[in-house]
DNA sequence: CTTGATTTGAGGCACGTGCCTCAAATATGC
DNA sequence: GCATATTTGAGGCACGTGCCTCAAATCAAG
């Protein structure tokens, strides 16, 4: 129940000073690494704050220091209602933060360019900025101003786009193949034994998010549901007239599709898209990201399934882990891993 | 992007002091409700509040106050497999919550007979407890119980079991009924189109939430499944013989099962009996919570989904709610709200 | 206008930590 | 043993708020 001092008040360094049998400002140069102490008293204190199992009072040192943590939100400027879902998240999980002293900014930068991008990090000032959370696809370019970025001392989270983990071990987001087998999984279900083909619409499939989708949904659907064969991925590049060519094209030429899978995060133009070419109502449609438009859609009934990540969850997880970077402390791991969720018309 | 003063520093009392064109001290009289204050300095500071956006810095008050929170979670002494994450996941969230003063422990109380608890309540002292976190059934005693708490100023919190709004405003947990109607959704899609039967297994219907879970699910398989009929439920009472004699006997009686929802939180017996009755491979199965033993009977395939809440949300979201009421404070909603999730092997 | 009550101000200490200075104690090299 | 460098201690101020005291200012009633 109790595994250490539990109700009782926690020590303080004043506390350490008297345990470990040194005064306060050795037990300050100890904990905060100022050098011009004897490895033997280092050792003694630290062996003081194990006994007592002391830990910093983070609230009180921030008071000391009146710090605070600025960190900077970098999305696309492209996007539709997730985007703008995401935005209203952080601005709300900044306001919440704001007694722990982090404040956060948001900015929208041409993230598909790797050059613009790249420049505008560069930019980025350690007086200015304490951390950075960056939604983007991975370039080269882009690597190397993270580098310089970290360099600098500001800390980088790689931000619902995945980075695929060259630029740090922790990424705020879902695991996309994960997810992408979750939807294969639920569209063989819901289909049945049926035999027929499944198409994939994506806004691009040069994203790494889309492949690791397109991946995990293909391995579950080869392994369980033979019966079923997914058509080569649609990309509308986000253009609504491409959009509505490829997708009457394709339907028309297939006409014993049983399901549709749209994987990117924005489904608003090809949901609006399937509703005018009027698809039978046993075509199974799952689609990622709960905004209001695939919320309506599932209500109606012409979407089945929504695979999504809590957009109020990304934000607060990026502000928390932004914030223990800085401090240098440990995160709650099974607080801070976004869920794979599904959606229906009954848990919506 | 900025909707008041974002990166700079904060208003401090002394801020508001000088806007208000009054000391600090009628500032502090003020902010803490003293008395002795004329109603057009009230005033007067209240336009400052207004004016500057001041937040008062929790942190810096209780480090002032030397405040601690101080809660206690009060668990029934029987459970299994659920109620243990539960408890890991409690002393968790408090050591995570250590830095926000707060701290909390866990006591086993005989939830189920109203005069223990009652007796064990009304034994709380002020003195020692700022808020209770309480999961247990419903019961008249509770309520008066619960009532004399609250006006000893002791907060007090339905935690997971849900005590139908009698007591409280808010609840942690999920709706039951949302999740009996997921599970009846996702067992009529993957049964499919045959006829057939259901059959449900409680360890009691006496509590609130197996029969909002029940309600739930019925209408789901009601409206949208009239291919299944769901049978009565069959009541464990927790005990190892009587479950596997009822389920050994129902199914015997009916072999057109084609699906079993376990609807309460421990499904380790019932999950390890049908094992042992050696179901078709075609009869789906679905059960709540995620525990050790639940997962891995989706990882086998024996079960097909599980309808899920969150341990850790649960435990952190209590301690959050309880440290907002002893502050006054509010609640970020979105973070509060504890999901419906469904689990299936690819994203369990 | 005086009296007494009410309201306000000035100032201080506390909480736990960071960060600074200056002197004292101790260790090291010769 | 002495001179010098290194290590340590004592003490203080700061952060923003709570809470206290005591005196001063302002108000209402006679």
């Amino acid at each position: 129940m109790d595994d250490s001092s539990d109700d009782l008040l926690r020590p303080t360094t004043k506390d350490l000073a008297r345990v470990a049998g040194v005064s306060r400002a050795t037990v300050d140069r100890v904990l905060n690494n100022r050098e011009g102490v004897r490895q033997k008293t280092v050792d003694r204190v630290n062996a003081a704050i194990r006994d007592l199992g002391f830990v910093r009072n983070i609230a009180a040192a921030n008071l000391a220091k009146s710090r605070r943590y600025r960190f900077l939100f970098i999305l696309p400027r492209t996007g539709d209602l997730f985007l703008q879902e995401l935005s209203d998240r952080i601005e709300e999980g900044a306001a919440a933060f704001a007694n722990d002293a982090v404040s956060a900014e948001l900015q929208r930068v041409d993230t598909n360019d790797p050059h613009i991008l790249s420049q505008y990090l560069t930019d980025l000032s350690a007086d200015r900025w304490d951390g950075v959370a960056i939604m983007a696809p991975q370039s080269p370019q882009l690597r190397d101003a993270v580098t310089r970025l970290l360099e600098r001392g500001i800390q980088v989270l790689p931000f619902v786009a995945n980075q695929e983990g060259t630029i740090s071990d922790d990424f705020v987001g879902i695991d996309n193949k994960t997810a992408g087998a979750t939807a294969g999984l639920l569209m063989g279900r819901f289909v049945g034994r049926s035999q027929g083909k499944i198409l994939v619409v994506a806004e691009t499939m040069n994203a790494q998010d889309s492949l690791e989708r397109r991946h995990g949904f293909d391995m579950t659907l080869h392994r369980k549901f033979p019966n079923l064969r997914v058509l080569p991925s649609l990309e509308t590049y986000g253009a609504d007239s491409r959009a509505e060519a490829v997708l009457t094209t394709t339907i028309a030429h297939h006409p014993d599709i049983l399901g549709v899978y749209i994987l990117s995060s924005e489904a608003r133009v090809p949901l609006r898209i399937l509703q005018q070419l009027n698809m039978p109502d046993h075509v199974v449609q799952i689609v990622h990201e709960r905004t209001a438009s695939t919320v309506s859609a599932l209500l109606d009934g012409s979407v089945d399934a929504i695979i999504t990540q809590d957009p109020g969850h990304l934000a607060r997880s990026a502000l928390r882990r932004l914030k223990a970077r800085c401090d240098g402390s440990e995160i709650l791991a099974s607080q801070e891993r976004i869920r794979t969720e599904i959606l229906l018309e009954t848990n919506v």
